[in-house]
RNA sequence: GGAAGCAUAGCUCAGUUGGGAGAGCACCUGCCUUACAAGCAGGGGGUCAUAGGUUCGAGCCCUAUUGUUUCCACCA
C-alpha cells in the first residue's frame, strides 16, 4: 500500500486524467451490439473562461456519461466550442484597439478575421484545458467548433435549403439595433430592465390653427420621425380631428390624424404619435395606413440629417435639447414621472434602438408547429416537467427570427448579388453566371449569421450532417441534453425545430434542465458584483472531486444552487474520510489473503453491511436513472460515512485484531468487496479519488473506468438479520448514551447483564468493543441496584457503582417512562380509530399493534426498575 | 398584465406513489480510542408560511391568502 496519511488530490488528478485520455477511454467506439448514449456538450464560448455554471453543467454531464458508460452503453459525450459571433467580435475589437491602436475599418475584413482566428487559437484552447481539470470524460477525438469545416458545411446546407423552401427571406422590418455593437439583434437577445424616466405630454397644433392634440411619449426625440398621430376610431373626443392635419413641432412637416384600433383610449391622452421607423407597433400602424417611414438615426445611435437642426447629436443630447425646445416653444404640456421597461443588448448592456432595417429572417410559423407538437405529445420531455410549459409558451408566441448580424466574425451569409441586375443568388458557393442577366460580377452579402444559427444545428452538424456518416446514423437522435434554464429559448428551442426540419426527427428525447450557481448569499455570480468564484482556484485548493461533489450535493433538477467554500470543505472532508477508510482496509489486508465471498460463513455484521450495501446500490442506481445526482450523493455519503466507517469498520476490528488468521481473511474479503463496490458507485461523481484508490486494491491494476456498474446481489438481502442487527446497534448506542449522560468516560469498562431474545453470545464481541464493556452475563440481572436500559433489544443492566447518583437514575427512568406512556397513548388512539383499522393497510396495523404491545412491556419493565431503585 | 418556482432546525437544503420530521454546517458536553482532529462519541434545537378543505391519517393532494424569486409580454 502506498497511500499518504492525508488525502491530497494534487498528487494524482492530472496524472490520472492524462492517462485516461491518452489510453482512449473517452473515445466512443461504435459498437452495434451496444446501445448508444449520446450527449452533446453545450459549447462554451471561445472567449470564455470556465465559471461555476460550466463546472456544474460539466459535472452533471460527466456523471451521467460515466454512469452510462459503466452500465454498458456506447457512451459519447461530444465536446466543442462556440465562435460566439458578437461576444468574440467585441473582444477582438477591444484588444485590437488596445494592442495596436487600430479599428476594424483600419484593418479591413480580411485583417480582422486573421486577428479573430488568432484569438480563437489562443483562447479556444484555454477553456478546453480547464474542462480537463474538472475531469470531463468527453470524446476529444470528435471535438467540434461551430466555425470548423464540418459545422460550416452544415450551416451552408441548411441556409440554402431554408431559402429554397422560402423559409428564409430578406426584407425591411423593425429590428432591435444595438448602437454600440452596431448590429441587429434577435428578440431573444434583448433584455428588459425597469428604468425611471418621464412621460412627456406634448401638444401638436392643428395646421389650421384650431387648437391641437396632446400626445404622450417616453421617447420625445423620435418625434422628428413622426408621420401621423393616431386615435382610437371609437373615441368621441377626437371624432372630428380624424383626417385633419397637424403641424409637427420643431419641424416644417405636417402630419395627419388617423384612426386605428391599436390605440387605447384610456392611456395617457388617448392620442399616440406614430413613428414607423422607430417603433414596432408604429411600424405596423404605418403599414396599415401607408405612412411614410422616416428613419432619423444613424447606426451609432446619433441623429442623421433627417433630424434637421438636431443632426449629429447623440440620442441623449437630442432628447435633452428637444425637451428644452418644446418647453421654450410652449408645446410641453406636462412632464410626468414614469417607470417603464427599456430594452438592452444582452452582450453590452447598451439601450437597444428599434430601427427599420433590411435584414434576413427565418419564418417561424411552419417550423414552430412540429416543434410544439413534439413536446406536447411527449416525444421530448423536459425534466423537470414545468419547463415544457415555458418552452411551449415561448414557441407558441415566437416571432420571425432575425438572423443577420452586421458583424464579420461568423458564418457569412451565402447570398450573392449580381452587380449588373441586382438579382439575389443564394448558393453554397459563389455563382459564376447570373441566371437573370448573364452577368458575371457578384458581391457577397456583407453580413454574418446569428451565432445561434449554427448552435441550433449542433446535435447533427457535429456528427457529420449533411453527410450520412456512421456517427450520424448511430448517435442521432442524441439521448439527452443537459443545460441551464437560461438558454432554453436561445438554444434548446432552436435545436428542436432545426432537428425536426433537417433530420426529420427530434434531436433528443429528454432535456435535463439544471439551475444556475449562485453565491453563498443567493446572488447571481457576476463580473459587476465581483462575487464570482473561479472553479480553477477551488480545484487548486480542494481538488476537482471535492468541487464536483460540492456542486452536486443536494441539487434537484431545475433548481438553483449556492456555492460556498464551507460546502466544498465538507465535501473535501468526505473525500478524506473515504481515503482513510481505504487506507484502513489496505493496511489490514497486508499479509492477509482476503477470502472470496461465498466461500465462508458470514458474521452478523457482514450480513448487515452487505444488506445495506445492496440497498445503497439500488438507491443510487435509481437516483442516477432519474438524473437525481443530489440524491445519489446523499445516499453514498450516508452509506460510506455513517454505515461503513462508523459501524462496519469498527465492528470488523473485532476479527481483524484477533489472532485468528482465517477470521481476518474473511473479514478482509468483505471489507474489500464493500469498498470496491462503493468506489464504483462513487466513480461517476468523484472519478479521480475512486480510480486512485481502486488501483491500490489487490489485483486491480486497470482503471476503474473499465469496470462494470455494480448490481445488487439477491444473495445478500438478509432482511431479518439486518433488522436484528439494528437492535445490536441500538444496544451499543444505549450503553454509550448512558455513559455520556452519567459522565462516565467512554473508555471506562463496565460489566453488563443482558436479558434479551435478540442479542446473543455471537454479538458479545461487538458490544464489548464498541460500547466499552468488560464482561457480559446473559439471561440474568445482577444483585443490588442497577442502571437499566430498556429497548428493542430487551433489558440491559449495569451494576450501579458509586459513580452513579440514584436520584438521577430514578429521574431518568421517570422521564423515559413518560415518553413511553405517550407512545402507548398514541398507539391506543390510532388503533381505537375505526377508520384507521378499516382502511389502513394490514401491514401498518400489524406494525402498530406489535409496537403497542412492545411499549406496554417496556413501560412495565421501566416501572419495575424504578421501583427497585426506590427500595 | 400573464405564468411558474420557492416558503421545513440558527444557516444551506433533502424529504422519492399520503402512513411517527432528516442531513450537512453552526452550537453544547466529553475524547489525540494504533484509518481519519479534514476525526470519534453523546446532546440540545422545528405548530413543516397562514387559513380552510379532501382523507382513518397531510410537510406531501385541493382552494385561498401572505412573503419571496424568476421567466414571458411591453400600452405610447
Amino acid at each position: 500500500m502506498d497511500m499518504k496519511k492525508t488525502y491530497d488530490p494534487q498528487d494524482f488528478e492530472s496524472r490520472l486524467y492524462n492517462e485516461w485520455e491518452s489510453k482512449g477511454y473517452f473515445v466512443a467506439k461504435i459498437d452495434k451490439r451496444k446501445e448508444p448514449f449520446c450527449v452533446m456538450m453545450p459549447p462554451p464560448n471561445i472567449t470564455g473562461q470556465l465559471h461555476m455554471g460550466h463546472a456544474l453543467d460539466q459535472t452533471i454531464q460527466d456523471v451521467i456519461t460515466r454512469y452510462k458508460r459503466m452500465s454498458g452503453y456506447c457512451a459519447l459525450w461530444l465536446p466543442g466550442t462556440d465562435h460566439a459571433s458578437i461576444a468574440t467580435e467585441v473582444k477582438v475589437v477591444e484588444n485590437m484597439k488596445k494592442e495596436e491602436g487600430l479599428t476594424k475599418k483600419d484593418v479591413g475584413r480580411e485583417g480582422f478575421l486573421q486577428r479573430a482566428w488568432a484569438w480563437k487559437e489562443k483562447y479556444g484552447g484555454r477553456i478546453e484545458k480547464q474542462l480537463r481539470r474538472l475531469g470531463s470524460s468527453c470524446d476529444w477525438s470528435r471535438e467540434a467548433f461551430t466555425m470548423d469545416e464540418r459545422c460550416s458545411k452544415a450551416v451552408l446546407e441548411v441556409f440554402v435549403n431554408l431559402y429554397e423552401k422560402g423559409v428564409i427571406h430578406r426584407g425591411d422590418r423593425i429590428i432591435n439595433w444595438c448602437p454600440s455593437c452596431k448590429t441587429a439583434l434577435s428578440d431573444a437577445e434583448v433584455e428588459y430592465s425597469e428604468q425611471a424616466s418621464h412621460l412627456w405630454h406634448i401638444r401638436y397644433p392643428f395646421s389650421d390653427g384650431s387648437g391641437g392634440i396632446v400626445v404622450a411619449t417616453t421617447r420625445p426625440e423620435t418625434m422628428l420621425g413622426d408621420t401621423a398621430v393616431a386615435v382610437n376610431p371609437t373615441d368621441e373626443r377626437y371624432r372630428d380631428a380624424v383626417g385633419k392635419m397637424l403641424k409637427l413641432p420643431l419641424t416644417d412637416r405636417e402630419i395627419p390624424v388617423i384612426a386605428d384600433e391599436y390605440v387605447e383610449k384610456d392611456f395617457g391622452s388617448g392620442a399616440v404619435k406614430i413613428t414607423p421607423a422607430h417603433d414596432p407597433n408604429d411600424f405596423e400602424v404605418g403599414k396599415r395606413h401607408d405612412l411614410e417611414v422616416i428613419r432619423i438615426m444613424n447606426d451609432d445611435g446619433s441623429l442623421n440629417d433627417r433630424a434637421g437642426a438636431y443632426a449629429g447629436m447623440s440620442r441623449e443630447e437630442a432628447r435633452a435639447k428637444i425637451v428644452a425646445d418644446l418647453q421654450a416653444g410652449g408645446y410641453m404640456v406636462e412632464t410626468e414621472d414614469y417607470k417603464h421597461n427599456v430594452g438592452e443588448c444582452y452582450r453590452c448592456g447598451c439601450t437597444v434602438e428599434p430601427i427599420v432595417s433590411k435584414q434576413w429572417f427565418v419564418r417561424m410559423d411552419g417550423l414552430a408547429k412540429p416543434a410544439i407538437d413534439a413536446v406536447r405529445k411527449k416525444k421530448i420531455e423536459f425534466i423537470p416537467h414545468r419547463f415544457s410549459k415555458i418552452y411551449l409558451n415561448w414557441m407558441e408566441n415566437v416571432r420571425d427570427w432575425c438572423i443577420s448580424r452586421q458583424l464579420w466574425w461568423g458564418h457569412r451569409i451565402p447570398a450573392y448579388y449580381c452587380e449588373d441586375c441586382g438579382k439575389t443568388v443564394v448558393a453554397k458557393s459563389a455563382p459564376t453566371v447570373c441566371p437573370e442577366c448573364g452577368g458575371t460580377r457578384f458581391k457577397q452579402d456583407e453580413d454574418v449569421l446569428d451565432t445561434w444559427f449554427s448552435s441550433a444545428l449542433w446535435p447533427f452538424s457535429t456528427l457529420g450532417y449533411p453527410d450520412k456518416t456512421e456517427d450520424l446514423k448511430y448517435f442521432y437522435p442524441n439521448s439527452l441534453l443537459v443545460t441551464a434554464y437560461d438558454i432554453i429559448f436561445f438554444w434548446v428551442a432552436r435545436m428542436i425545430f432545426s432537428g425536426i426540419e433537417h433530420m426529420g426527427d427530434i434531436p433528443f428525447p429528454e432535456v435535463l434542465i439544471h439551475g444556475i450557481v449562485r453565491d453563498k448569499d443567493g446572488r447571481k455570480m457576476s463580473k459587476s458584483l465581483g462575487n464570482g468564484i473561479d472553479p480553477l482556484e477551488v480545484i487548486d485548493k480542494y481538488g476537482a472531486d471535492s468541487l464536483r461533489f460540492s456542486l452536486t450535493q443536494g441539487i434537484a433538477p431545475g433548481s438553483d444552487t449556492r456555492y460556498s467554500d464551507e460546502k466544498t470543505e465538507s465535501a473535501r472532508n468526505f473525500m478524506n474520510k473515504l481515503w482513510n477508510a481505504s487506507r484502513f482496509v489496505l493496511m489490514n489486508i497486508e499479509g492477509v489473503k482476503p477470502a472470496k465471498l461465498g466461500t465462508f460463513r458470514l458474521t452478523p455484521a457482514d450480513k448487515w453491511i452487505l444488506s445495506e450495501l445492496n440497498r445503497t446500490i439500488k438507491e443510487v442506481t435509481k437516483a442516477l436513472d432519474k438524473y437525481e445526482i443530489g440524491m445519489a450523493d446523499g445516499k453514498l455519503y450516508d452509506f460510506v460515512w455513517s454505515q461503513f466507517c462508523d459501524w462496519y469498520i469498527e465492528l470488523a476490528k473485532t476479527s481483524l485484531y484477533s489472532d485468528d488468521n482465517e477470521k481476518k481473511a474473511r473479514t478482509a474479503g468483505v471489507l474489500v468487496h464493500v469498498l470496491e463496490t462503493v468506489l464504483k458507485l462513487m466513480h461517476p461523481i468523484v472519478p479521480f479519488i475512486t480510480d486512485e484508490i481502486y488501483r491500490n486494491l489487490p489485483g486491480r491494476r486497470q482503471s476503474i473506468m473499465l469496470t462494470d456498474w455494480p448490481e445488487a446481489d439477491k444473495k445478500y438481502n438478509y432482511t431479518a438479520e439486518r433488522r436484528r442487527f439494528e437492535k445490536v446497534i441500538e444496544l451499543i448506542r444505549a450503553l454509550r448514551n448512558m455513559k455520556a449522560e452519567k459522565g462516565v468516560a467512554p473508555a471506562k469498562k463496565v460489566n453488563l447483564y443482558l436479558v434479551s431474545d435478540v442479542v446473543t453470545a455471537r454479538d458479545a464481541d461487538y458490544v464489548r468493543r464498541l460500547a466499552g464493556v468488560e464482561n457480559i452475563v446473559f439471561g440474568s440481572k445482577p444483585e443490588g441496584k442497577t442502571v437499566s436500559l430498556v429497548g428493542a433489544y430487551g433489558t440491559a443492566y449495569v451494576p450501579l457503582g458509586e459513580l452513579v447518583d440514584i436520584d438521577a437514575e430514578i429521574a431518568r427512568l421517570d422521564k423515559q417512562l413518560a415518553a413511553t406512556l405517550a407512545e402507548i397513548e398514541r398507539g391506543e388512539k390510532l388503533l381505537a380509530n375505526k377508520g384507521f383499522v378499516a382502511k389502513a393497510p394490514r401491514t401498518l396495523i400489524d406494525k402498530e399493534t406489535a409496537k403497542l404491545a412492545a411499549n406496554r412491556q417496556k413501560a412495565d419493565d421501566i416501572r419495575k426498575q424504578a421501583d427497585a431503585l426506590k427500595d
